[in-house]
DNA sequence: TTAAAGAATTGATGACAGTCAAGATTTGGA
DNA sequence: TCCAAATCTTGACTGTCATCAATTCTTTAA
């Protein structure tokens, strides 16, 4: 761990809350910026640890997981490079609720939190941006909750395959972006049932499994009406 | 809906968000606010409304709830005096994804998007306000969320019961603050579900219901290991 | 106050999805 | 490139909970 140098100068350009910023400005923030790497399988915060510092994501992988109150695993989102974690305990005395584990050779930058605190004063800017993602992700996190909430896995799965689409642009064809495991992980379900329901999607004629992680959608409406 | 008067000053003055400002700056918002009341059962936004303001609740009872992709409708939260909504959309050009329900007579003062987006900038220190808000519903959404992916309606039921007393601070006595209908919605279950849950918690002898709202926790921590 | 509407309970039944196990396939590290 | 470890798939079985229906209890508005 060491004080940022040149190409971490790509960190903080990297980063939607911040790349809005003029050049001198960003070398400001990267100036009190600390960078990091992890290797696979490397844990860079627990549940529990107290809460210091936004981490930017540079290059890697980063997956976010929570553990219920009965000790099951949940994986929350995985983070690609530009993404930033740590942000939800800089604005309060707490501790993280979720783990952040690398799951590939890692590059992150990290920001202190009384350095943003001033930074956020300084320019207000931030803060809107800030704001911004933190709307989204919040609708987000409450459209999920309502998924879970009131939807069979099937449909979840379906639903999750259709944003895939969405995201990927790829007219009919998409790749799933984590493992089978994982994605029963993040859909509150098990590989079994996942394995199962994507053999039903298919046998319906509504998908066809092209390898393992890749899928063409053949009737995107017809799926989601289930 | 007209401009906010004498006692719509108590409106800016009860919510978190602004009640740290000087008098004075709190005047100011107040010029900018408008208010307006809403009858039982009258709907103050609809999902697919384009949101343009802040409702800060007076007075009543407000109840927010999503339909999901299929139609089924849960109950996200219950908005009580002080509490605010619309906050979302603020921060994006976009439309409501919930639905906001008077459920009582309700008085409500409203800011404005471009209004309040000044604000922002003018005192940097509400932001700060609005983002640890922010990050305190975020986390709370997300628990939730691992909640409905990992565990099944008893803990569901349990872990609410726990946060009602905790929340409650009446030793070993609790009201539940909505109907079981309700609960059921926010749980993610039905009402079938939760009179039958709750009775083998009674029957299990980790509670004692009372009367219809009223339950009395015999042994919480037993209760918490389900 | 009371009638009507809505909410809560209880029972019977079936659908959905979790678990366990065994075999096939994929992956990534040496 | 290849092997060991991990992931994925499929089958059989089981537990949990949703659904439907019939009553009872509670709330609300006239």
């Amino acid at each position: 761990m060491h004080a940022c140098h040149q190409h971490e100068k790509m960190c903080v350009s990297l980063v939607p809350i911040f790349n809005h910023l003029e050049t001198e400005q960003m070398a400001e923030i990267m100036k009190t910026a600390k960078s990091g790497t992890f290797k696979r399988g490397e844990i860079i915060y627990h549940a529990g640890d107290k809460s210091d510092s936004l981490y930017i994501l540079n290059k890697g992988k980063i997956r976010i997981y929570r553990l219920s109150e009965s000790g099951k695993e949940q994986l929350v989102r995985i983070l690609h490079p530009g993404d930033f974690t740590g942000e939800l305990a800089l604005f309060k005395e707490e501790t993280h609720e979720s783990y952040a584990e690398a799951i590939a050779m890692t590059q992150i930058c990290m920001i202190n939190r009384t350095d943003l605190q001033e930074l956020l004063l300084k320019y207000p800017s931030i803060s809107i941006k800030i704001l911004t993602e933190f709307s989204n992700r919040l609708e987000e996190a409450e459209r999920q909750t309502t998924r879970f909430a009131t939807e069979k896995a099937e449909t979840r799965i379906a639903v999750f395959l259709a944003e895939c689409l969405e995201d990927q642009g790829q007219f009919n064809m998409l790749e799933l972006p984590m493992s089978k495991k994982d994605l029963a992980s993040y859909l509150g379900t098990t590989p079994e049932t996942i394995s199962r329901k994507l053999a039903d999607l298919q046998h319906k004629g509504y998908i066809r499994q092209i390898s393992n992680k890749k899928i063409e959608v053949l009737d995107l409406d017809g799926m989601l009406l289930i």
